[in-house]
DNA sequence: CGCCAGGACGCCC
DNA sequence: GGGCGTCATGGC
């Protein structure tokens, strides 16, 4: 990672990184594809921070209208870049179903996202489509002046309150989600800081969150890079490539591994 | 139109 | 404990 400050954008070099890749993968919702003169441009939010990020070459970004203190303080986590990829890259790579995934999207970055937005946006994941689900968090935050909604301001609403959502039969979770969390019944900061399947059983607790839904926050939202989840398509990569499990060895970091796989799984045509 | 979607729940056996 | 229907909504 390298970067300096041109006319009040940060210029990033950045390896390992591919913004299509990385932001329209299934991990985070609220990113949006802008026209531009680079080869992608994205505008988005990390809680209510909102940014402007291009891709000018392979390894070339631009941080638009950002300050060095955002910068340092904000997006470099949020891009985990301070995470060697090539590393980690090396090391999936033996095992050959992940190294033609890596082949194929090599520039996944796993983004450190907020728990608790993670934990409404896989609620509202459950059953749906992905532009579906950009659809309703987009409803959502609209609603609030296009910021996501504190745990406390979405406490107050009701399944019916939620109608405008369109969300169908998750409307019940988001409500039962914002009320535990906000009274402290379920304490997401805690439970990031506890062993993984004590911190599963406690996102269980909530009315919509099982074994998928859970998985999910403890992985984008909690960077439990151990987390490991598995939907459809994962489950399509085990029956297929893992007959036998997926290799112990990936233990530690096997939810970065699953993001290459998805992505390879569902865009990968020959598969 | 029918099938499916980054699933979870309730009920059945 | 595993299997299966159901749950809203709408993308394709």
């Amino acid at each position: 990672m390298d970067y300096y400050v041109k006319n009040g954008d940060i210029i990033l070099s950045q390896k390992d990184f591919n913004l299509d890749q990385t932001l329209d993968c299934g991990q985070a919702f609220r990113w949006k594809k802008v026209q531009s003169d680079y080869i992608s441009s994205y505008e988005g939010y990390f809680l209510n921070d909102f940014l402007k990020i291009s891709q000018v070459t392979s390894d070339e970004f631009i941080l638009h209208s950002t300050s060095e203190k955002d910068f340092l303080k904000k997006w470099t986590q949020y891009f985990d870049l301070y995470t060697d990829y090539s590393e980690l890259k090396k090391m999936f790579s033996q095992d050959k179903t992940i190294a033609d995934a890596c082949k194929f999207a090599g520039g996944i970055r796993l983004l450190r996202q907020n728990d608790w937005e993670c934990l409404i946006s896989f609620i509202i994941s459950q059953n749906n489509n992905i532009p579906r689900i950009k659809g309703i968090i987009e409803r959502l935050c609209t609603h609030y002046s296009g910021t996501f909604p504190d745990p406390s301001l979405l406490a107050e609403e009701t399944p019916q309150s939620l109608e405008y959502l369109r969300s169908g039969f998750r409307s019940k979770y988001i409500a039962d989600a914002s009320e535990k969390v906000n009274s402290g019944e379920v304490d997401l900061k805690s439970i990031s800081n506890l062993p993984i399947e004590s911190a599963r059983t406690e996102l269980c607790k909530i009315k919509g969150v099982g074994a998928k839904v859970s998985e999910c926050v403890l992985l984008y939202g909690m960077y439990r890079t151990d987390a490991f989840p598995v939907d459809v398509w994962i489950k399509r990569v085990l029956d297929t490539y893992y007959p036998d499990g997926f290799p112990q060895y990936l233990k530690q970091y096997q939810g970065i591994a699953q993001l290459y796989l998805f992505h390879y799984i569902r865009n990968c045509k020959h598969n």
